[in-house]
DNA sequence: CGTGGTAATGACACCGTTGTCTTGACAGAT
DNA sequence: ATCTGTCAAGACAACGGTGTCATTACCACG
């Protein structure tokens, strides 16, 4: 910057006017600085101009893995609401590891985003308490935030859960099993109780062998669920909660045959879920809403909002596509 | 800072030895510097401190669509070779927009990122050559540098879809319909000429009705690929340049009914293509490789490796999942 | 016992900008 | 002709750290 004040024969901080495109800068000047930056390739340090200015333009995303198709089309849609400001978008994955989390807000804190949107791995975040009395601002996704208050937006996961379950008891089932991620996970724990709850509203016992928890992955989801079918009476419908174990349920019945036979509902729509055979019938999320949401709230609380945190419900739909209208066997 | 080091009874820049793992710092005052950090809840300034140091610990990610499959898991493996350095990923999607590319790599390179991983929207990219020269280090992956010397890292895409049409030949197909992309795209020419070179080799003269390019979506794909049925002559089999217009054949084919009459190969390979029926047949690219290679050679550069730039050809792999066997009508 | 070497700490300038304040010039009002 | 206000430009001190060099204390060695 130096070099293009000596250049264009002005002062440092008229080139800074310049570059900023700060008003009040006659024409002749703003053109030989212009030409100055062109020359000299002069490529402004956002950094150090932040370091006086006290804003980065940066927002950090922790989610739960970028290459999963929930967490890639959050991501996507922060960033389209980011990228109207110019600002630019950090992200990471926490793969549901609770010190990952930990550190990672710290490295985030440390670059000194304008906010952060967390989709946390962990179940209690008093420890972002210090954070936020400083100033940070927050927007959780998907989960709710614990031991603080700040604002959040997420799907109704029991009543999502409910209205699958109830389908599949329209339907005439009786003994649908529910594959279930680790109930750590306060998502998946919220589904559970919505798959229980409208059982209990059918005036149906719940059978604890038909609540499998624990699938993280569409390969465990697979073969809990052949684990499951091998035994003397089979559930006639499946309730998944995760796309990804969805899908693991989707290829073991295949592999047993039964995909027309067996009723199977599963939680997060995923591109595709429509070309299955049957086509997957799911509770659907609206990623990019929640996404803009979020974005939107977040970028509120940065402009000064201050008005008391919410928590703010999506909600889900369930979208029929075959999979589960399949009538239970005679 | 300041207070850290009062409150410690330490200089600032011990403090600052402290906070960066200097060694040959005592441990009692390790330890008085640290509770202070902690009483304060101090947190570094990376910004502040790169000022000085030179170096951010960031790599930014230009890719085309973050919430696309391909791109997502490159940017996953990307983040994970990033954080063994605890460096951190700014990443932003260009969806193909020459102007966002010109102007992402130049908020990017005003953020100072230790180094650039980019797919580039644009064809020309010798507006980096004043970057290049300053210092910038930029992997390009899944396309080719065009008017600068960079390292690359891509799938063959010539061979990938040579061998997936020979492989339709080799059922014995002769009308063999080519969805493209954007033939500026410079994989999607390339996937091109790999199609008409395998026609070539196999003596068949090609048809200019069977190459339809400019598909961008599923959408585009189906309805091209709906066009071109609609038709006296429609070819037996259909090679999809890319998932999501393989995707949109999928499901114009079974809109058709014809999805075990018309063989199908796509160019990319994606979550639950097995699951279809019949099984997607398509050439895969490993991704997971491909964007750790991309941030292997990023980070050899970083750490001062000046060899000669390298192009890095990874080979595809043709995936038989049933769609592509399927042999031409009698 | 003097010499040299190493470990632990601090002083100070500097990284590349911008906020704040000052100055000078000029236009319009009185 | 004097006063006031606005606009253009610059001087200077931050912003929050770290690189470099100097200083002191201590130990080993011939």
């Amino acid at each position: 910057m130096r070099d293009v004040a000596a250049l264009a024969g002005v002062s440092l901080k008229t080139v800074s006017r310049v570059v900023n495109r700060e008003p009040n800068v006659s024409a002749p000047i703003v053109a030989k600085v212009t030409r100055a930056v062109e020359r000299l390739n002069y490529r402004h340090n956002v950094g150090a101009s932040n370091l006086r200015s006290r804003r980065t333009g940066v927002i950090g995303a922790l989610l739960q893995d970028v290459s999963n198709s929930f967490s890639a089309g959050l991501l996507r849609a922060l960033e389209d609401v980011a990228r109207q400001r110019r600002h630019v978008v950090l992200t990471a994955s926490l793969d549901e590891e609770v010190e990952r989390e930990r550190q990672l807000v710290g490295d985030l804190v440390g670059r000194r985003v304008d906010g952060l949107i967390l989709m946390p791995a962990t179940r209690d975040h008093s420890y972002l308490a210090p954070d936020l009395r400083a100033g940070l601002r927050v927007v959780f996704v998907d989960r709710e935030p614990h031991g603080i208050v700040t604002d959040s937006v997420l799907v109704d996961n029991v009543t999502g859960a409910f209205d699958a379950t109830r389908h599949l008891l329209g339907q005439g089932h009786r003994r649908i099993l529910h594959l279930g991620d680790l109930d750590t996970i306060e998502t998946a724990h919220q589904r559970q109780l919505g798959y229980e709850a409208a059982l209990r509203a059918a005036g149906i016992r719940l059978d604890p062998d038909l609540v499998v928890t624990g699938q993280r992955t569409s390969e465990m989801g697979e073969e809990a669920l052949l684990r499951v079918f091998d035994s003397p009476s089979p559930p006639t419908a499946v309730f998944a909660s995760r796309n990804t174990v969805a899908i693991g349920a989707a290829r073991a019945l295949r592999r047993l045959g039964l995909s027309h036979q067996i009723a199977l509902v599963g939680f997060d729509d995923f591109p595709l879920a429509d070309l299955l055979e049957p086509g997957l019938t799911v509770v659907r999320q609206d990623v990019g809403l929640i996404g803009r949401m979020a974005a939107d709230i977040l970028y509120a609380r940065i402009d000064g909002d201050t008005s008391p945190a919410e928590r703010h419900l999506v909600p889900p739909k369930l979208v029929l596509r075959g999979s589960g209208e399949i009538p239970p066997r005679a």
